[in-house]
DNA sequence: TATTTTTTTCAAAATATTTTGAAAATTCAA
DNA sequence: TTGAATTTTCAAAATATTTTGAAAAAAATA
């Protein structure tokens, strides 16, 4: 296997993946074409190398910047724009996991307070209701909670410390 | 609002915020019915509350199953089949961790370790490559670790020590 | 075994999402 | 300013996913 097969393998298989856990496809060749270029890339050779349109590259590379995962960089003499990946896996997978927490716990969070706050428990069965509205809510708050803790915790002190403490 | 109301509004967001993170809305319209019924139901009867077909039901309740997230229920004298929830929230929390973590995290540690496998690292450029697939692996590793130490874990160990030690 | 009930399958239809590409808007240099 | 280069927008087209519903298969009863 040749660099430049592996290379195409990488962006396949992220776009692959990607889809089935809900990020489009673009996006994630995209990204993932950036990660793999040292140097940043404009529009037009983004669009040559993944045979896409301009408008398609346009929208998802504003979606990258969103996600704070690629940062616009104006080089000087250069009218048109280049973006670069952030390259520290590290860093790229915290942003990441920042993301999901905003964009999937946040508003469970927000949707099952709203249930609670618009339902009083004057009988048996809307209490029963409000059970379950609670410990989804517990558990939200649980794993929002983890998730932060894990986010702002040191990378180097997470791996040497709390991968060995709890992972047998 | 209503009891009904509640319900309703229950489902319709948990149906609405799955999709944003790539379950199928019917899937998820389905599991919230039945987590909060509760008694079990039959196909007649899912699709007659929610208004959707026979093959849609059917199908979904096979993947709610693959999910782990409900059960099946044979009722003595009754021919057709019934199926319930697991209402236990933080049961069915650690259920769909195990299943995104199988999902989402699996698939790419294989994909990474694929690509280090097929790739020699005789030329610098190979070898920043291989870095980054390197790099992805370790994060993709640790988090794997990570979450799989949170669902072996019991969870009220988790809430009452874990969140107090590192969430400030 | 034949009949009825229930479940499953899957091609076609409906719906939703993504992509295109050209026009409009913006930016920048002269 | 003007005009060329570049980016952005967005309606229409293409593609992908979901849903339907009727036929086939399977299961239960008599």
């Amino acid at each position: 296997m040749e660099l430049k097969e592996a290379k195409d393998k990488f962006i396949h298989t992220w776009g692959t993946l990607a889809t089935q856990w809900g990020i489009n496809r673009t996006m994630a060749q995209i990204h993932s074409l950036l990660l793999l270029t040292p140097k940043s890339m404009n529009a037009d050779e983004i669009m040559a190398e993944l045979q896409i349109s301009r408008g398609n590259v346009n929208m998802n590379l504003r979606d990258l910047m969103d996600w704070g995962l690629i940062h616009k960089q104006l080089l000087p003499g250069e009218r048109k724009e280049y973006f670069i990946a952030e390259k520290d896996v590290w860093k790229v997978a915290k942003q990441i996991a920042k993301e999901r927490r905003r964009r999937e716990i946040g508003p469970l969070i927000e949707a099952m307070a709203d249930l609670k706050d618009g339902l009083k428990p004057d009988t048996a069965e809307k209490e029963e209701f409000l059970k379950i509205v609670n410990d989804i809510s517990t558990v939200t708050v649980f794993a929002d909670n983890t998730l932060n803790s894990l986010l702002k915790a040191d990378e180097n002190w997470l791996i040497s410390s709390f991968v060995k403490v709890f992972n047998r």
